[in-house]
DNA sequence: TTTTCAAATGAACATTTGTTCAGTTACATG
DNA sequence: CATGTAACTGAACAAATGTTCATTTGAAAA
């Protein structure tokens, strides 16, 4: 049920998508998915909250330490690891904020920027090591996740690019971005 | 209308949004609005094409020429300039592109194309100059535009930055993605 | 003043929506 | 075999959806 309705809100988002739809994706009627969900928004935001919270497990589990530069490239590579195989999760979890109550928005929210300040204090960490390059670290942050996240947009599993040949463009990009180059 | 569909379709989602709930927001009933589309499917549809045609022909009246490196920078302070006033605009434009019929995506897609192709096309003359380092310039055009519209995440026109300076701080990530720095 | 006509109304339509629940099924436990 | 129980069905509900249209409105043109 989790797959299918990922997967069919990925596609056409979330209030295109009723909860017979779903049903019929997993094969079962309606009534039936109110033994696992109370209701649709609680749905949503379960999807959203497993995905954020592992995300987060898993970048704690990569445990990054040393120079900045090697945090940076672990954090990068990382990002595209993890979420180019989770592509539909990623588009929800930025796509379907806007129809969470706000409880369930803040929630999120914070997981969202738990992972984001990661991300800054390996920034704040070069800038004191006087490796990076950066106007602002906060800014340059969510620039960078940004430019990450772009991978969901056009990345096909069938396409002629391996991960791992996408995790070296995109830490070039990054590591330009942060005025590492040369 | 245009104003009031866009506002609420950016905050809530074309698929959340109901016709009586645009009409409430002009201060009309519904049965009005079909004076001026024929249904939602094109009332959508309009609103991107217009936003993507805009966006072409303001890119064209920039008339960007001379070495690759300025026609970078232009193009990005073009990007930023036009778009954070339109942030609205620009998170509809990306993300109701699959509540389109096959025919009016096609349409926004091949405009996107388009604009993603100019980039590019600025890419591999500074390639060809020597002067960007570049993995793959169709990956890094899409990247770089992803990176650009980052901005729209977090924008609020009370905030501390000014346009100007957000310009700058874009400008410079994008400069050292393409591997300029120093 | 009368005529004209585009624009807005407001009620109606057939569907579809999320959600509930009494009843059926199927299967593991006694 | 009998019993218990968790899962699923299928029908039902009120509410909301996109869309249509006969009717009214209001102001410009005659």
């Amino acid at each position: 049920m989790r797959a299918a309705a990922v997967r069919l809100i990925a596609q056409h988002g979330c209030a295109a998508v009723s909860m017979r739809q779903i049903a019929a994706e997993v094969g079962v009627q309606v009534g039936a998915l109110y033994n696992y969900t109370p209701d649709k928004q609680s749905l949503l935001c379960q999807l959203m909250e497993t995905h954020m919270a592992d995300l987060l497990a898993h970048l704690e589990a990569e445990d990054l330490k040393g120079s900045a530069p090697k945090q940076l490239e672990g954090f990068a590579r990382f990002h595209m690891r993890f979420n180019i195989p989770r592509k539909d999760e990623v588009f929800i979890s930025y796509m379907e904020l806007r129809n969470l109550t706000p409880e369930n928005f803040a929630k999120i929210e914070s997981m969202r920027r738990t992972y984001e300040d990661r991300l800054e204090a390996i920034l704040t960490q070069g800038e004191d090591e006087g490796v990076f390059v950066i106007a602002d670290s906060r800014i340059t942050a969510m620039a960078l996740i940004s430019l990450l996240n772009g991978v969901i947009n056009w990345y096909r599993p069938e396409g002629r690019l391996t991960i791992q040949g996408i995790e070296k463009i995109y830490w070039d990009l990054v590591r330009g971005a942060v005025g590492m180059r040369g």
